[in-house]
RNA sequence: GGUGCGGUAGCCAAGUGGUUAGGCACUGGAUUGCAAAUCCAUGAACAUCGGUUCGAAUCCGAUCCGCACCUCCA
């Protein structure tokens, strides 16, 4: 089997093939880091994470680098706005990001350049430019770029001139540059910029936004690299911006797959700042969700289609997970203390087949999660008629771990049990025995203000997490 | 105007010519002291209209509706 992606470029499904045969280099467009993220941006990182952590179940290492975009209009005006140097600023909520991808057990990437540590390559770049003619200075001092010298402007888009000229929204105020649809490089220092500024050969200023993702990703992925992630909106212009100045610059082809997830709306539209529809993680965290109930929610959709977010699917996917860690739970039980895996019971047998064949075809998540819930049902069925030997169950456990390899929501956080409630527990047991079914059951209760159900099952009673 | 994505049961969400997707919720039963969990059983769907076909949610055409991008955007 091959791993099929859905290339933008192309616009087809193709399989996944690193240029060096070995390794996946991919870059994916991280946070603008003036305010906290919210949870339709962790939509993009979260379809990220699936992404790599797949690339390593179908064997592949992976490379991946994740800009911080900490200079820009938006962190600059902030910054002034609070009296804070714009790195002191920006490094709450990098430190904001980090804390929230751990929350929501992405996995780290292994390189996160932040924008104001790359500026000398981003100058080196656009002197590249300079030299081939790609680049202009308008008379405010900034530099720009030509997109009428790049024949190809447009071909990951698919936009051309015409459309773009009869657009709703071209900008009348671009008197300086060229072309209305040229895009700047090098900003010209203005006052409201305060005190972020560095020098280049073309005047005090600042990069422009798109050049940093290309400097940054070709410094540490080199001039071609195998994909290219964003969000649909990244489409256009920054990814076609991208693509312009770096094969301008470099001659090459630039990366070889990009690849693009949609949207999470609420009530039918795009999540975003702008709207004011949107929640950060910690607002759900701070409602009484947890990270894996968000994780299961933003992994639940196939990444190109938009995703809708409700509260009550949250809530829907607590009692999902729930089943899920029902069946963890009780496989783990099943294989006592038996360390050697046998062969996987005929019940399990296809799963991993399943799980892949579904994986393999663009992130098929829905196909992948039917597999594991069609196994967690036929698994339970096996169980309650108690066919399951030691070293069945513990080829499963292995099994489940190799697959949580990928998803990252199948194991559930371990649970000490603290002397109270094993008490009550004990206590609740003697009861039983006496046929006290009124102190058996105002036991339980008490249990449950605790956070946990019990259960009573011919083996004994067993306590679960609420 | 240009370019895309979509409309599947109460809700979420796969499927792209024939065979139960899956999850949550609901209903009946088994089990249980009562529960919980689990199992068994059951119901429910392809926006509309036409066409192609032995057969269409799937292909073709038209129509209606929703969303997004077209220089801040994950």
């Amino acid at each position: 089997m091959a791993f099929r992606i859905y290339n933008t470029m192309s616009r087809t499904k193709e399989e996944l093939r690193p240029i060096d045969g070995r390794q996946v280099r991919m870059y994916t467009c991280g946070p603008t880091v003036y305010n906290y993220a919210h949870i339709g941006n962790f939509r993009a990182y979260m379809f990220e994470d699936l992404l790599r952590r797949y690339i390593k179940f179908c064997g592949f290492e992976v490379v991946q680098v994740q800009n911080l975009t900490d200079v820009d209009d938006k962190t600059i005006r902030a910054s002034i706005e609070q009296g804070l140097p714009l790195k002191e600023y920006t490094k709450k909520y990098i430190d904001a990001f980090f804390d929230d991808l751990a929350k929501l057990n992405i996995e780290p990437a292994e390189h996160y350049p932040a924008a104001t540590d790359y500026i000398p390559e981003m100058i080196t770049l656009i002197e590249k430019l300079f030299e081939k003619g790609y680049a202009y200075q308008s008379a405010d001092g900034s530099v720009y770029y030509s997109i009428d010298k790049f024949a190809e402007y447009g071909k990951l888009a698919h936009l051309d001139r015409e459309g773009m000229q009869s657009g709703a929204r071209v900008d009348q105020d671009e008197y300086d540059k060229d072309n209305a649809a040229d895009f700047a490089l090098w900003k010209a220092y203005v006052p409201e910029d305060g005190d972020v500024v560095w020098d280049s050969p073309w005047g005090r200023g600042r990069p422009g936004w798109h050049i940093e993702c290309s400097a940054m990703s070709m410094k540490l992925l080199g001039e071609s690299f195998d994909i290219h992630t964003g969000g649909v909106d990244n489409i256009f212009p920054h990814h076609e911006d991208e693509i312009a100045q770096s094969e301008a610059a470099t001659g090459k082809p630039y990366s070889k797959y990009w690849m693009h997830c949609g949207y999470l709306v609420v009530d039918g539209k795009k999540m975003s700042k702008s709207l004011g529809n949107f929640h950060t993680l910690r607002e759900v965290l701070d409602m009484g969700y947890s990270g894996r109930e968000v994780r299961y929610e933003l992994l639940s959709g196939h990444y190109r289609q938009s995703l809708n977010f409700a509260f009550k699917s949250l809530d829907a996917n607590r009692a999902a997970l729930k089943r899920l860690d029902e069946f963890s739970a009780n496989i783990k039980e099943a294989g006592g203390s038996e360390t050697e895996a046998g062969e996987l019971p005929e019940w399990a047998a296809n799963t991993r087949a399943k799980f892949a064949g579904a994986m393999d075809d663009d992130m098929n998540i829905s196909g992948a999660m039917a597999a594991i819930f069609d196994t967690v049902h036929a698994g339970n069925k096996a169980m309650t008629e108690s066919v399951v030997s030691e070293k069945q169950a513990r080829a499963v456990s292995n099994l489940w771990g190799e697959l949580d390899a990928v998803l990252g929501i199948l194991e559930a956080p371990e649970e000490e049990v603290s002397a109270e409630v094993a008490a009550l527990l004990e206590a609740r047991t003697v009861a039983r025995t006496e046929k006290n079914w009124a102190e058996s059951d105002r036991i339980r209760d008490a249990l449950a203000e605790l956070g946990w159900t019990v259960k009573d099952t011919p083996e004994g009673p067993k306590l679960r997490k609420i």
